[in-house]
DNA sequence: GGTAGGATGGGCT
DNA sequence: GCCCATCCTACCC
């Protein structure tokens, strides 16, 4: 990863939507994995009925209410795990959720810890999916990714990229703004592709 | 090409 | 006791 450096703090702390929207094209770090984000989802705080931290502020949630720039990795379905990156300033509930990433190094891990993707688009295209291919699991809960074997690099030049904002998987709210941020004609993202 | 249903455990009312 | 920010398999066009 020469040409790239990881992100500092200041990068997550600022509204959650601005970095849901930054961390597209960003580089995933774990151990000896990587992988280009390429969808995420922004969930925002009291007012956002989809968010894990409207509910308040519980032992679960008390990563995303704290300083920008940690892990929040939750259960979901008792069996899939789910990495969110925290934003905002501490204090100020909010966290990006990483959807897909396009896998670029430790490709053959991946595939040992995901061996019912036959192709290289199915690898770590869906949260659950990418945190099974990294090797994220809970134990990353509250770990700071400015540092450490979890960390977000960018490259130094970044390419252009054009960037397509949808609503949410899962979630049919009309009112809701778009809050799901993909990179535009990737074979590399969760659900209907873009073109 | 498509979708219905089950797996499985922790968080919260 | 109910609800999940999911994924895979089986089965059906």
């Amino acid at each position: 990863m020469r040409q790239s450096r990881v992100l500092a703090r200041s990068f997550y702390d600022r509204d959650s939507e601005t970095v849901a929207r930054g961390l597209v094209g960003k580089i995933l770090v774990h151990e000896r994995t990587a992988g280009r984000i390429v969808e995420t989802e922004a969930y925002l705080g009291m007012g956002d009925l989809a968010a894990h931290a409207s509910h308040g502020l519980t032992a679960r949630t008390r990563v995303i209410f704290g300083p920008p720039g940690h892990a929040y990795v939750y259960l979901i379905y008792g069996i899939y795990e789910c990495l969110n990156l925290v934003a905002e300033p501490d204090g100020t509930p909010g966290c990006v959720l990483i959807r897909a990433i396009e896998p670029l190094a430790g490709i053959e891990g991946m595939r040992r810890r995901r061996p019912a993707a036959r192709r290289i688009e199915d690898l770590a295209s869906g949260p659950g999916k990418l945190t099974l291919a990294l090797g994220v699991t809970r134990r990353h809960y509250g770990a700071d990714v400015t540092r450490g074997s979890l960390t977000v690099r960018g490259l130094k030049s970044e390419p252009a990229l054009e960037i397509a904002a949808t609503a949410r998987i899962g979630f049919t709210d009309p009112v809701d703004r778009p809050l799901r941020f993909v990179e535009r004609g990737s074979r590399f993202v969760s659900g209907p592709r873009t073109s």
